[in-house]
DNA sequence: TCGCGTCATTGACAATTCACAACGATCGCG
DNA sequence: CGCGATCGTTGTGAATTGTCAATGACGCGA
């Protein structure tokens, strides 16, 4: 399985998860949290540590506690291109299916939830509110990849720049990542500047340019290098390009659909 | 445009879909597949009818028997932002969720075969199999998305276009939309330019030259502006960046190499 | 058959980014 | 407390693309 950076798993690896206290699973009943409590294990991961290799059999279905973990391609010649973020809440896994297509690291200290995939298929079957659990994350994980696509299908990096920072705004709004602050939003970036190139389909240093850029339109503050103020929102959401305002269904899940 | 071409459907709305001929519901027991048939509604679509407008309710589920269909957001200022195709064998549907984050639209003249999304719920509770199918088909669109992410990452209009081809090549390869030519293999684009400049993140004209660049350099031959005749596919994946160092391909570019 | 609109293609120029390089800031470690 | 490594920032010329405009090919309907 999983075999990776020996030992940042600590001796938590064997305690149950909290997992009533996430989001997605708080609708489940009782009795199936008390069986997935049983077959979970705790792990820790230090950022930078591999959870998952592209290729190798993964039999894990898996459920990010807290931190951020990026899924990543890794090409012939070492670069890597990244496919997708993992935040707190988000469900991995593929059930049903073979190995992972991409690597899975942890872009911040992690903790995560894991599962052997065969009992929790075996969960599955027996309970359709775990499948539709699987299903509802499915969709949001597809929702999101295709929110990036949009992003990085802007042509400048100015647009990039501040639909990613919406992105997060936006998506990742139930999470402790944001506070709110005299003069906007407070959110902290999870990963570093090349990775977002990566991501972004540009290059660290116009990454620089047009985080600067942003700041000096006063659209945002650069507190550090990994904390940025959002002062005028609705800016960045013109600039962006993407004002969409469709996916806030699918957030329901996300937030725990509990409210209203 | 697009004026949901109200009764493209016909009088064959109600004949059951043969779905038994579709890959993906070829393993599924003979039991379920009746019960499937007995609920399904038969579609054809003609060339840019809506199928599904984004926001409105649709309570459907689907699966694409023939042609092509894109899903598409519209953006504030009119512009569409194309975020995925669907071909033969797709699986369409927010099981369990609510509506459609985007428009679906026939690209080509198509078939399709729909169900009631209740019913078909209602199905999947009871068989595991049906279950198991969407989430496969669900692995397979967020795989496809991810693709397609790293796809427009890409800096250059060549690369974007080079691995669209490769796209094309590999994921499509059991429909018939390709042949074995003496010269290579045939590919029908199913969208215009300015579909795909839109959903590769450039522009129109910007495709054309990449297309006639890969003519230029051998790799591939424009038979009609919809349809491609890939001579050289090694070349082509090379040059898509998807399993090669970018800076490589940049300067095979430029020295105007051929296969190796 | 002709006319019309859509679409692909091509050309030229401005805008933007890339690539390379150097500098500076920050952090961990001895 | 200083050293080194990593990362972010900034500057410059070269390459690529966006943009605007015009032309040509094709299909459709009158």
């Amino acid at each position: 399985m999983t075999a990776k950076s020996g030992s940042s798993t600590g001796r938590s690896a064997n305690a149950p998860c909290p997992l009533a206290e996430m989001p997605p699973f708080r609708v489940l009943p009782a009795e199936l949290l008390d069986k997935l409590s049983a077959i979970s294990r705790r792990r820790n991961l230090e950022r930078n540590a591999t959870l998952i290799d592209i290729g190798k059999s993964a039999n894990v279905v898996g459920c990010v506690m807290k931190g951020v973990l990026r899924m990543s391609k890794t090409l012939v010649d070492g670069q890597q291109q990244i496919v997708g973020l993992l935040v707190a809440g988000d469900i991995f896994g593929r059930v049903f299916d073979g190995d992972f297509p991409f690597s899975i690291e942890a872009a911040t200290d992690c903790e995560i939830c894991l599962f052997p995939k065969a009992e929790f298929e075996a969960l599955m079957e027996h309970w359709p509110e775990l499948e539709k659990l699987v299903i509802l994350g499915l969709l949001n994980e597809l929702d999101s990849a295709r929110e990036w696509l949009g992003l990085v299908a802007n042509h400048r990096t100015v647009e990039k720049v501040a639909g990613f920072l919406v992105f997060l705004h936006r998506r990742w709004a139930f999470l402790a990542e944001e506070e709110e602050q005299p003069g906007g939003t407070l959110i902290d970036l999870p990963i570093k500047r090349q990775d977002l190139a990566l991501f972004l389909g540009t290059r660290p240093e116009a990454v620089s340019r047009a985080f600067h850029a942003l700041h000096d339109k006063g659209h945002i503050r650069i507190v550090t290098p990994y904390r940025f103020l959002i002062v005028d929102f609705e800016a960045l959401d013109r600039i962006s390009g993407q004002s969409v305002s469709q996916l806030d269904v699918h957030r329901a899940l996300a937030s725990g659909e509990g409210p209203r």
